[in-house]
DNA sequence: CTATTACTTAAGGATATACTAAAATAATGT
DNA sequence: ACATTATTTTAGTATATCCTTAAGTAATAG
């Protein structure tokens, strides 16, 4: 119950499940999509998304294609949309004003 | 907006958040329901909770009572009660068997 | 069967984070 | 004013995690 929590914490792993979400990608595609990292990184990073059974793999000649298990993510799956949509802003609105009060004392 | 995910990826946090979910409790009251972690420890992690603006806090007395603020949490929160029910267990079956099928090789 | 491409796994290091104990702050009580 | 209770903050440490480079697999090509 822990680990799907842990596993959408790191923001690469967000992004990777985004890049997968509605289409397939082979892993270094997904790799050369991604800003300052490097391949063995990613492909770490598919590894934890794979454990928790949140992307499925599937061979096509040397390449490894991925996709998102979007059924698999149940409630997270909208907050992962809401997020990627803009949507969790209300609650990042609230945390910098909060911070911002702060900072004023 | 990557905070928020964090933020819950402690499992902890998770709890405070289950404990002033639908009551409000002392910073005190919340410390003590838990096990194997100090005062201290809890208060920093209410500390975070309050910075992403996922809990309340109102002072009564020398005592701080927090709850939850579930509309902040926006999807997370419907995420948040199906981990409680243990209603993300689909999920975490299918990382187990994978686990399992891991281990026979 | 050697080389190349695509990817994963392993080893090691740097940084983040969660914890404890101790000190500081805040509100009330005597 | 001083003590007590409730909580937070600070300082320091241990552990987790994310990254890089290097080495290991797997599949196809020559």
């Amino acid at each position: 119950m822990s680990a799907p929590f842990r596993a959408l914490a790191e923001p690469r792993r967000r992004e990777i499940l985004r890049l997968v979400w509605d289409r397939e990608r082979a892993a270094g595609e997904i790799a050369a999509e991604m800003d300052d990292v490097s391949f063995p990184a990613v492909s770490q990073h598919l590894k934890v998304l794979r454990d928790e059974g949140m992307v499925e793999v599937r061979k096509e000649g040397r390449r490894r294609i991925y996709r998102a298990r979007r059924e698999a993510l149940g409630p997270l799956a909208a907050a992962l949309e809401a997020s990627w949509a803009g949507r969790l802003s209300r609650l990042r609105n609230l945390a910098e004003a909060r911070e911002r009060r702060k900072e004023e004392r």
